[in-house]
DNA sequence: TTATATACAAACATGAATGTATGTAAACAG
DNA sequence: CTGTTTACATACATTCATGTTTGTATATAA
């Protein structure tokens, strides 16, 4: 009863990684084994090792496909010629996030995963270099977008681009990490937006 | 050779403490077994069943001997009546951890191990409500300082205390985050109390 | 001084998880 | 139509972690 045709393996790969995603969420990423995986994906270990090498495989696969979709939609709504002016770009770039995270369960659940469901280390740990990198890239595109409304001069002149870059990045980090925490989102998730209205409107002349 | 004294039972229990934080940084919480931590330590498992329940318990006493403390600290800055302005008892809350994060390697270490070496499920889902409820008092602190700075007309009058309260515990959860992540301290650790000054003079009127 | 509880070490039993090796039926190429 | 490769399932070997049990020397209480 095996060998099935391409697309129908692709869509066996994609039920493991759909798999896992339950399964970390659930036990961890380090305590999910790939029985558990296998189990939830209504196939044998076989099939895992076949498509995949090991759990990191499978893992750094579940990433993948949230968050290089994620990064190019934060680089368009921040770098695109507009005709919002830039603090409204970066608003907009932030609730567009927090509206993907309440549309698209898969978004959420990774999420979770990434950050109170993974231990890195080993392994894992080059994860975090490249959260890092990709933290510094995005505040770059803030420092960029604050420049252009310093010289629009709808900024607060008290404060550099680049100060107010960061602590923009640092607040909606903060969110997202309270965000993510807050599962019946009584404490942040319902006043996620009005949470960032009020972070840009502080720093409108 | 066995059977010590009362004193110095209680400091191999420390020493599995400390050998505990050792192994859960450099190994993640959950790849790390009682044998890897009683070898750290110098003992045998015996020794570790003998004082802990099981690793679970470890990694509360782990997170107690540095977070009770802490809390208490917050509070201190926060609340008691001081001759300076709230403003500045918010900034000086702020930078006394970062300060202490700089001073403390055990606080450094605990911190880490918590946001990036440990998943939060099962008997360590508790752990995330826990948090939770820190924050939401901690936020409530924050509110509280923004309204005597209010009283005192040094607020900025364009945002509710509740608002910027929230907005500067997002930023620092947000700063916590990356310090710890910036192992190297070339991004965030070498000017968080800048961005943390820089944060505070934004709503100063 | 002796009995008992303490503070461990050492041994044992069990259960999982991993990776690999082997088997196999069906798709596909020629 | 047939050989080969694909896409798995099954079986096997090994390692590792856990919890418990038992043993034991010594501090301590009576």
């Amino acid at each position: 009863m095996v060998r099935k045709t391409k697309e129908n393996a692709e869509l066996t790969r994609q039920r493991i990684i759909d798999a896992a995603r339950d399964v970390f969420l659930a036990r961890g990423v380090s305590k999910s084994s790939l029985e558990h995986i296998a189990t939830q994906a209504n196939v044998t270990r076989g099939a895992v090792y076949w498509h995949f090498k090991d759990k990191t495989e499978i893992f750094h696969a579940l990433r993948n496909q949230v968050f290089l979709p994620l990064i190019d939609r934060m680089d368009d709504t921040l770098t695109v010629e507009s005709n919002v002016d830039p603090l409204t770009q970066i608003e907009n770039s932030l609730c567009d996030t927090i509206h993907a995270l309440n549309q698209d369960i898969i978004m959420r659940q990774t999420y979770e995963i990434m950050m109170t469901k993974c231990e890195y280390v080993d392994e894992f740990a080059t994860v975090l270099q490249e959260i890092i990198n990709n933290c510094s890239s995005i505040t770059e595109k803030y420092q960029l977008a604050y420049e252009r409304a310093k010289s629009q001069q709808i900024l607060v002149t008290t404060h550099s681009p680049k100060a107010l870059a960061l602590d923009t990045h640092l607040f909606f980090g903060g969110l997202l990490h309270m965000w993510v925490k807050d599962a019946d989102g009584s404490l942040y998730r319902h006043q996620a937006t009005e949470l960032i209205k009020s972070h840009i409107s502080l720093r409108r002349k």
